[in-house]
DNA sequence: AACAATTAAGTTGTGCACAATTTAAATTAT
DNA sequence: ATAATTTAAATTGTGCACAACTTAATTGTT
């Protein structure tokens, strides 16, 4: 049969997977912090540049309003966030941390430490492993800009 | 700051966002087929070994009958796959694909091409990602593994 | 043979992910 | 200044993804 249509030679496929399956490695790590995976990268964002606005948000995660707007009205449910109006442009909503979700910042610490651990991955091929991930990104970017410009 | 929980350093946000941007690249391919990226997914299984059960087809792509019964549903909708109860074991549904599901298969035959050429790669490069990724999956197993040994 | 444990699908409920649309605010053009 | 365009969020609808549970068939045990 033709190898080029086999499931397992998909570079799609072994993303696909790797990426489920390292989201699943997350779960019990993360459930005690009371957040789903998807809710702990915008705390991770949070974390990095407090009361940005979600368009930012949405950019930095690649994720849309509607995604964002449901999660963010979760994280405000669970008490880890809050949200205002941006003063100069009453479109924008800023989203920031309240005293609690700044704290959480603390018991997530060591969450990147007790993964790599899981991972029993060494550092520099860690490091060559971002590369190429980062990499196929460049690629898929470079796709998009070839498109546009036509 | 500490660095570790820098967004941009976690290996998950970049396998995340690469599996996401790679699956919207197969969106507009996969349109013209009528598929989504997790049907077409299960249309490679099934043009590789038409049959199956359900179960199977599970553990090849890591999905739970949750996810595959309503997804198998709209495939039989569309037309795609039919349905039958297994004869020496009437727990296992079958899977098989209509004429209008093996004929796809000729149809879908230039999609890995067309993807690898939107994203620019050699084969060298691809075939170090691949290993790359199913390493990554490894070692995911293997951690599976040594907690269940305890 | 009868009962317990296991297994395969399906169902329900929650939470993404994204397309398409709506609403309101800001910007640009005329 | 007013109208047209653009932009930011929110909403609606569809389709995964998965946990937890239910139902029915099969297998194992006594």
């Amino acid at each position: 049969m033709d190898q080029s249509l086999k499931l397992e030679h998909q570079i799609c496929f072994q993303l696909y997977t790797a990426s489920k399956e390292l989201t699943r490695l997350y779960r019990p790590i993360l459930a005690p912090l009371n957040l789903t995976y998807s809710q702990y990268l915008v705390m991770l964002v949070l974390w990095e540049e407090d009361g940005i606005d979600l368009r930012q948000l949405g950019s930095r995660l690649t994720l849309d309003s509607g995604t964002l707007s449901p999660l963010v009205k979760r994280l405000i449910q669970i008490g880890y966030v809050e949200k205002s109006r941006a003063t100069d442009d009453e479109r924008k909503i800023i989203v920031r941390l309240t005293e609690s979700g700044s704290a959480l910042r603390e018991q997530a610490a060591d969450v990147p430490l007790q993964v790599s651990g899981m991972l029993n991955i060494d550092e520099a091929t860690y490091v060559a492993y971002m590369e190429m991930l980062t990499d196929i990104k460049t690629r898929l970017h470079d796709f998009g800009e070839r498109q546009r410009e036509q």
